[in-house]
DNA sequence: CTCTCACATCATCACCCGCTGATACCAGCG
DNA sequence: CGCTGGTATCAGCGGGTGATGATGTGAGAG
């Protein structure tokens, strides 16, 4: 299909705290313990985020004795680049296709 | 902040029927009945979803006698599709960066 | 071994949000 | 004018989802 965005990683990333976890993982690998200090959420909270974020196959886990590291998955944002990059160049030349009133 | 996405538009994006509209209105502009055929969707519901996106500034509307015609605004989408390279970019160098166990 | 800490899972609750039906509005056409 | 068709707005309902507390598990420290 053409230029079709994976909805499954948008809805994932529509949550403003997933968001920001995804932002601060972009910047350096962390752990729970630390997500919880940065964002300022309830360590049961953000286990469940992290849930859905790993489902959504969007972060790594790396066990790290008691500690469990988090990384992003670089291909995953690449992807999400290309494809609103392939979007945005189909706009551009959309606006012409204007189909006619019925 | 460093390489922070808009939470507003990804959130909006995240809806599934909102995603689509994105998708056709890349290909051509449409107007509400378009949609409407092409989605399965209610024309109240549509609205609805177009309003959300209208306010958040990804599509433009274009009124036509009667009609009202949508198009998406490509600068929104290549926004997008920067703050995501350079999220992914930055994720690329962060898997070094490892915060210490505290 | 035992205790503590880091993390995950489960069950529950409340709230937001998307869907729907009714209705109002506006533009063309007779 | 009134009528019809296209579209937007409003109120209400129901389900999905994020937040929370209690609990389980596993690894290290003592």
């Amino acid at each position: 299909m053409l230029t079709s965005v994976d909805p499954d990683v948008i809805r994932v990333l529509g949550d403003p705290l997933r968001l920001q976890i995804v932002t601060l993982l972009a910047r350096e690998t962390l752990c729970t313990t630390h997500l919880v200090e940065e964002t300022g959420a309830k360590q049961t909270n953000l286990s469940n985020h992290m849930k859905v974020l790993r489902e959504a196959g969007i972060v790594e886990t790396e066990p790290c004795g008691r500690f469990t590291y988090y990384k992003l998955k670089p291909e995953v944002l690449t992807g999400l680049s290309e494809q609103f990059a392939a979007l945005a160049a189909s706009a551009r030349t959309a606006a012409e296709n204007k189909r006619a009133c019925p």
